[in-house]
DNA sequence: GATAGGGCTTCCCATCATGGGAAGGTCAAG
DNA sequence: CTTGACCTTCCCATGATGGGAAGCCCTATC
């Protein structure tokens, strides 16, 4: 009656790989579902829901520890904007450093690349840099930490 | 002599962790450093050198793999640099990709926090559109799939 | 009714670069 | 001779995701 999905079903409906949809069962991002006698994973219209917040907070690069923070907003009939705001403007935060740190790479890459023959001759810039202990451009500390995928 | 270096002066000359040291050596992008009696490594200013080249081009966020490449051709003499330039140009290629994801990611999210109104009520447009099947600003494939940490 | 196949289950392993920490050996200074 | 700083190796964690194996379940076909 309540047409409810098996997991591959949902993963097809939500966008999410049945895969990733038992690894936040696991990680208790979403509660466990709902079983058949046999064992097999049940899914109604309201968990597909779910999913599919989830698929799309991910698209916009939110790490999973964000996204629980904001289910939980999302089903707090009392939150505050502003406590979803946070979340999102930290995130934000975060990517616009990342963004800020690639283009300081491309930058300091296409500076390098520039100069180079791009012929037979072994004579490169690119090379000659990055071996150079006096170059100041790319001594510079960019700082590769943070981000790890939660931002792919 | 010839000043050789424990792998903590090697550490701070180059600015590469002693951990990293001996992972890079483990997985072969450098030689097996040279060992006292005890077992201690030993660095010359050889390996140092390398271990800076390394260091600067992790810096630009070249991969492990890249940089065991261009190890490679900056130690071969008869090198072409259009081979070199092959190398970065692919790398370039990649941290252009990743900025552009990061960019939509970025409007869309600026998008969703533009109508925020950042206080006690529970409204929030960030939520609805997250939870909103229909949206179509968030349904498209931003493909987070490459980079890992390459990029970090 | 038996069998083939596709989907489901759990469990382990790999990615990629990096660090934490334990258990134990070495060395120089006090 | 002890202390503390350094070195060694080995294992584990991160973060999101997928691959693959071994085995169970269900349905359709012969």
């Amino acid at each position: 009656m309540n047409h409810l999905h098996t997991i591959g079903e949902a993963a097809a409906d939500s966008g999410v790989s049945a895969k990733m949809i038992r690894h936040y069962e696991k990680i208790g991002l979403i509660g466990a579902a709902e079983r058949t006698e046999a064992g097999y994973r049940l899914y109604g219209p309201a968990e597909i829901h779910t999913l599919r917040f989830i698929r799309r907070a991910r698209n916009l690069g939110f790490s999973v520890d964000d996204i629980g923070e904001l289910l939980g907003l999302w089903h707090d009939e009392k939150r505050a904007s502003k406590d979803v705001r946070e979340v999102a403007d930290g995130h934000l935060g975060a990517l616009r450093a990342k963004a800020a740190e690639i283009h300081s790479m491309i930058d300091a890459l296409e500076h390098l690349i520039e100069g180079c023959t791009n012929d037979d001759k072994p004579d490169c810039p690119i090379l000659k840099d990055l071996s150079d202990d006096a170059n100041p451009a790319l001594a510079k500390e960019v700082g590769h930490k943070f981000g790890y995928q939660r931002v792919c």
